[in-house]
DNA sequence: CCAGTATCCTGCAGGC
DNA sequence: TGCCTGCAGGATACTG
């Protein structure tokens, strides 16, 4: 679900919500979910901590204490983090709460359980979070991006979408930024000129940049920390749109199964 | 190294 | 109305 303008609204709600924030209490569902915590162990590193400027790398959240531990939390495909008034009701698929000490609860709700919450202790580096590729919002993400393509054989969406090239992108922005580029998702991306590479880049940076204006983009599940959803599904120019004319040159958007998942494009504007 | 498939889980839309 | 199938924004562990 969330991709990285969805996670980054998310983490600049959180930035308003719960900085300074003391966690008074705490409730966990129990329930498996891909990783989750020792809840004893939860609950010593969590109690009276006070948050500090939540990070985001890729799709993963960091929410640091003062403590110098970190809660990292990863919202699958169907996560939500709200902050809501703790007396407010629960919502199905709620796993873990946390009261703090403006009588609001910082809460996860993720109802298909691919998303994860685990505890980081203080110095210690996690290994997804270390495996992962370029950042697309830093500075010299084009000037990466175009050396790490050119040596690699293998088409350019199943690239856009490995984390450990490029961490944030998922199904959603790698078809509109390959749309935007004019570039054909089955395309080798070692066969693609370097000038075609540095459109890619860019082409990427603006779709997140657009989506994050709009705060992301709400298909059914995604909601920001207060509730609200992102207003970019409008502005979707091939994902979800099979069938429908290309926006640019009216052909017919295509859809395809490549690497297990639905991949969208227009067969005529999108070349390889 | 790479592609393809299965897996975790719930909810929803569409066809009959 | 209900039942069944397929599909969904992700990541990882297998196989060949």
């Amino acid at each position: 679900m969330p991709e990285l303008p969805e996670v980054e609204s998310v983490r600049r709600s959180l930035e308003r919500a719960i900085v300074e924030r003391r966690v008074e209490e705490l409730w966990s569902s129990g329930l498996a979910m891909r990783r989750v915590p020792e809840p004893k162990a939860l609950r010593e590193a969590l109690l009276q901590q006070r948050f500090l400027r939540p990070e985001r790398r890729g799709k993963y959240l960091q929410l640091w204490l003062g403590s110098g531990d970190c809660l990292l939390v990863h919202l699958g495909m169907s996560g939500r983090l709200l902050v809501q008034d703790s007396s407010s009701e629960l919502v199905a698929h709620t796993h873990l709460r946390l009261r703090l000490d403006d009588e609001q609860e910082l809460r996860l709700i993720d109802p298909r359980r691919f998303g994860f919450y685990d505890l980081l202790p203080r110095g210690q580096h996690d290994p997804s979070l270390e495996a992962l590729g370029l950042e697309p919002l830093a500075p010299d993400f084009g000037q990466r991006f175009v050396q790490v393509m050119r040596q690699r054989e293998r088409p350019v969406r199943s690239l856009l979408l490995d984390q450990h090239v490029i961490a944030g992108l998922g199904n959603i922005y790698v078809a509109e930024a390959l749309w935007r580029a004019k570039v054909h998702p089955r395309s080798m991306a070692s066969s693609l000129s370097e000038r075609r590479l540095r459109r890619l880049a860019k082409e990427i940076r603006a779709v997140l940049d657009d989506a994050l204006a709009a705060s992301g983009t709400t298909l059914r599940d995604y909601r920001s920390p207060d509730g609200l959803p992102g207003y970019f599904a409008v502005s979707l120019a091939v994902y979800g749109r099979e069938g429908l004319p290309c926006t640019r040159c009216e052909s017919g958007i295509q859809r395809v199964q490549d690497a297990g998942r639905s991949s969208f494009f227009c067969p005529h504007c999108q070349r390889s």
